[in-house]
DNA sequence: AAGTGGTCTAGACCACCGC
DNA sequence: CGGTGGTCTAGACCACTTG
């Protein structure tokens, strides 16, 4: 174990029992350099990743003080739902719905309204059963190529991510009742609750995509597990 | 703006325009310094950054490869509750239901299975309107206080984050059908979309809190934004 | 075996910002 | 103003991992 994760657990420990209590300032970089005989450089190292997990905030002539917890924050990932169906140990299966030029009700903002666009709606089922609904909108000035492509093989979900560079995600959680087309596509009733993602991508300030991801309740949910180390 | 910034940007700009395809390989760290005219360190500093963010994957001896992404990762925050409705302009409101010694069906993974655990329920409103219904376990062995505490006045939520510390967190978000306990509470009917949040704390081994957060769905989504730098 | 990223040092200087 | 964290350098050495 490198020096700079040794500095760091034991930090962490003073943190958590409290020892530096919620509030408190730690002592300066060179005070902390001194004390585990290593280097500032060191102590930073150390630093970085507690700043990096919100557990201790800095600032200039301030100094570094113990964070007053107000949230929890996690990294979540969303894996490609093909990925996804297969590392569950199901079998994939994909069905285009409908690609046709022209907008839908899905661009609530408005980021797309002057845009020449492309519309595709389409299934993901994992051992048969439908488990995403896609539907999707894409800027056919940012991907011009997607025009003439054919969606039958390859779901636009996958082609996009391997061709296309974004710079800028917007990502939505929610629970919503299936309207008819959720409940028709899914074999789901109506009303009954579904998971949805909605991710809008950018490059630069060019709107790439917009799509909406609608699952049946009981099939999905989203973990993450966070451990402050070790 | 700093050097370690300028090339952080230069880098991002020849990852997202594909001048550095994903797959492929950068130049070394001694390569850069010297095309950039900076020490090592610098061009490691910018590096951080990208393979933080999942853009580049770095392995000694094999170099810093452009990630073919297969997934999106974003960091989710989940503020206290009545921070997030106090800041979204509304009343917050608050409602102790019950509070009892004794295990509940919540504990499906058994980690509390032995443990001397306190069994509270309460409700979170927004201007009057019940906006999530809490259901939450206490491990007495991890946190003794909670015994003799009275929450009628401060929600355990506010009153754990302020008081006990954790090492790890496992967080669930899913949609469910509303059961009669949630629907009695959050005033929708039964079977009606919630979104439910999920989340257990350890301290190092020590089984602390899990508790289920319901919200109902037309009042509860999560945003996150995530931009690539500036 | 050798090349790459990773750690660490010792020091200089910078820039923000609270007092 | 002065003290703190932030950037940057030049160099040494380490340790992983691929060919």
């Amino acid at each position: 174990m490198h020096a700079y994760e040794k500095i760091r657990a034991e930090m962490l420990h003073r943190i958590t029992r409290q020892i530096w209590p919620a509030g408190s300032n730690l002592p300066h970089e060179e005070q902390l350099a001194a004390e585990f005989g290593v280097a500032r450089g060191t102590i930073r190292r150390a630093m970085a990743d507690l700043v990096q997990q919100g557990l201790v905030e800095r600032r200039r002539k301030a100094g570094t003080r113990v964070t007053a917890r107000s949230a929890h924050s996690s990294t979540l990932t969303i894996p490609i739902v093909r990925n996804e169906i297969i590392a569950s140990g199901a079998q994939y299966g994909y069905k285009l719905l409908a690609a046709e030029k022209g907008g839908s009700a899905l661009d609530m903002t408005g980021d797309f309204k002057d845009a020449p666009l492309l519309h595709i709606c389409c299934l993901h089922l994992s051992d048969g059963r439908p488990y995403q609904f896609e539907d999707r909108l894409i800027n056919l000035d940012a991907v011009p190529d997607a025009a003439d492509h054919d969606f039958n093989g390859m779901s636009p979900n996958e082609w996009l991510v391997e061709k296309v560079p974004y710079s800028a995600v917007r990502t939505i959680l929610r629970a919503e009742a299936a309207d008819s087309a959720q409940a028709r596509y899914l074999k789901i009733r109506k009303g009954s609750p579904v998971f949805v993602i909605e991710r809008q991508t950018r490059l630069d300030i060019l709107p790439v995509t917009l799509v909406k991801m609608s699952h049946p309740s009981d099939l999905f949910s989203i973990t993450t597990q966070t451990s402050l180390f070790d």
